[in-house]
DNA sequence: GCAAGCACCGTGAGCGCTCACAGTCGTTAA
DNA sequence: TTAACGACTGTGAGCGCTCACGGTGCTTGC
């Protein structure tokens, strides 16, 4: 036992191969009776293949519970079969956002049904977006969703510059395409609807004045408000969290006493805004009516319940998707604003 | 020009090269003036490199703006640099939960950290959980972090099975390593804390009973209490969001009006809870007081901010995180169990 | 009867990298 | 002086796959 021999030279491979390694597309091919080149056609559903060939092969595929090495595939594809999911947000959104965490399910069930697989980044310090460019430039992913709700983000110029397919979540019209909600229509639905409510003195918490979000559903709100539009019923809130919807309010309150409604530019703003209402001593929708948007699943929860502007999630999250697999795949593809819904409940 | 030669097939590999690919390891040796060899060694940060070549590499690297190929690297070293995130979850539980949009924030923080990056799965649907055991045995990925919160989980077995490092997050005792809150312990802390207001009839609202969370908290709670525990004052949720506790709230109103306090297994729940303590008139310090779990933001949020357990989150991420890499590096790693510390607002 | 076309199939090359091995050269010990 | 050693370097092989090409055998049209 002791005179044991050293291992042949030539059986390094055979070793290797035993040290808990998958079946290769040889392997399959050797089982079937076919070659490599044929295991390779019926893998990536090509034609020109017999239907006994492709029985044998299915059934060496399943025999042998072969599963392709994507690194040798990428390696010639020079595709990868993963896209980025790029967060570029300076503070810790995803945290308290559940339109962002809703946004990321959505996105990653559809590009699973479509057999890529979603890595999510975040692009908050500037190491990390030099992460992002680098991960970008290795192309060690075929596209990135870049959500950004900050208007300017130099991380998109510099995404686009890289040439790999992009696309972005929120507006972004100068670099990309993008898809987003129509926030501007979404706010002129919901201040016409406090319109019509017989309110005169309505006032509005927007978001932060950076983010499209903020601008774009204060312009709505303008726009619909027409002439009649009081500066002294504007505030932004500092971020989307309740705390700064709770803070805008008392500002407004305030300043105001004599507001009878209020449009609040996201629920979890107007979680807040309400907080402070009752505190204030405000009944809703009696004193005050207010309306939210994003129909998050907080707007359902409240007491009373919002009465908000429905973001077509699923239908920005499949918009996302579908643009950036067609750049991908060469085809044009144009951005999208897609439409909101006004959602009644009790609050207004 | 019309008797323009075709293209000599020497050339073939120049067009390829010209239609946008970055510089190879060999253009870097090339301009450093040493062999492929060296740069590779120079890149996986290794020893035997004069400073001289060192200097030209390091030169040759930045001036080529060259990247890794990890398709090519992952193809020999059969490591992918990627960390699945399996979300084993049947209802899009990420939608509502702030705790389980944290964790995948620091974990992809910290992977980041050390290189690897993150890919998120939904393991919902049998398609879905067909798809991640695939992708595991593929080699596609590292290592898993299970987030799974129902005990039980097959997926955990099973991945076990494919030899593929894993880590749970929540108590998986059984098959995996698992990284945790100490759930019971918590209980306690918000039980006692709850007797020493000088309360009596101390009600809870669990979580599901096949969570972790739910068994685990409810266990903690029939700890402190002793024998003075009474099991009508008990209430599982049906899930853990606003309505699910706002309905066992109102369950446990009807059936013992006369609860003074009231434990309740979630944030989310405590959120519901309170709502219908509001509706039923009862004054929260005043008539009930209310104690919560997680510490999540929402907790801040709420009128009265909420008394609760705060969950270590960052030392479960970064707990999760170290064991997983430190099996993935071969070296063993026991599953922990992390302390809670109650934080006390207004709601108790 | 033969050329042309078609469907199918196997093979070589090569993607960009790492790893093991085999050098080379200067330095030190015998 | 020479052998041995160490630091450093270059090279071949090969990871598992796809793709283009060329070859086979069969059918079809003239």
């Amino acid at each position: 036992m002791s005179d044991e021999a050293p291992p042949h030279p030539k059986s390094r491979g055979a070793a290797r191969r035993a040290q808990r390694r998958g079946p290769t597309i040889e392997d399959v091919a050797d089982l079937a009776g076919v070659s490599r080149g044929t295991v390779s056609r019926v893998l990536n559903g090509a034609h020109h293949v017999s239907p006994a060939s492709l029985a044998a092969v299915h059934q060496a595929l399943t025999q042998t519970g072969y599963v392709v090495n994507q690194s040798a595939r990428s390696l010639v594809t020079r595709r990868s079969g993963t896209i980025a999911f790029v967060l570029s947000e300076p503070q810790d959104r995803l945290f308290e956002d559940p339109v962002l965490a809703t946004l990321l399910r959505s996105c990653t069930q559809l590009l699973g049904d479509h057999g890529s697989s979603l890595v999510l980044m975040l692009a908050g310090t500037p190491a990390e977006r030099a992460r992002v460019l680098t991960f970008a430039r290795a192309g060690h992913t075929d596209g990135v969703l870049l959500v950004s709700t900050h208007t300017g983000d130099p991380l998109a110029a510099q995404l686009a510059e890289t040439g790999i397919p992009t696309v972005v979540c929120g507006r972004e019209p100068r670099h990309l395409p993008f898809v987003a909600a129509d926030d501007r229509g979404g706010a002129r639905l919901m201040t016409r609807y406090l319109m019509d409510r017989d309110r005169h003195r309505i006032a509005t918490v927007a978001g932060p004045a950076d983010t499209p979000g903020g601008a774009e559903r204060l312009a709505g709100f303008r726009d619909e408000l027409g002439d009649r539009v009081d500066e002294r019923l504007i505030e932004n809130a500092s971020a989307y969290t309740i705390s700064a919807g709770r803070e805008a309010m008392d500002l407004l309150l305030n300043r105001t006493p004599d507001l009878d409604a209020v449009f609040v530019a996201s629920d979890l703003l107007a979680v807040g805004a309400l907080q402070a209402l009752q505190a204030a001593g405000r009944t809703v929708p009696g004193d005050v009516i207010i309306g939210g948007f994003d129909d998050s699943a907080i707007a359902s929860a409240t007491s009373p319940p919002l009465t908000t502007i429905r973001q077509p999630l699923p239908l920005i999250a499949a918009g996302l998707v579908e643009v950036l697999l067609d750049r991908i795949a060469g085809r044009s593809a144009d951005s999208r604003i897609l439409p909101t819904e006004l959602v009644v409940r009790e609050s207004a």
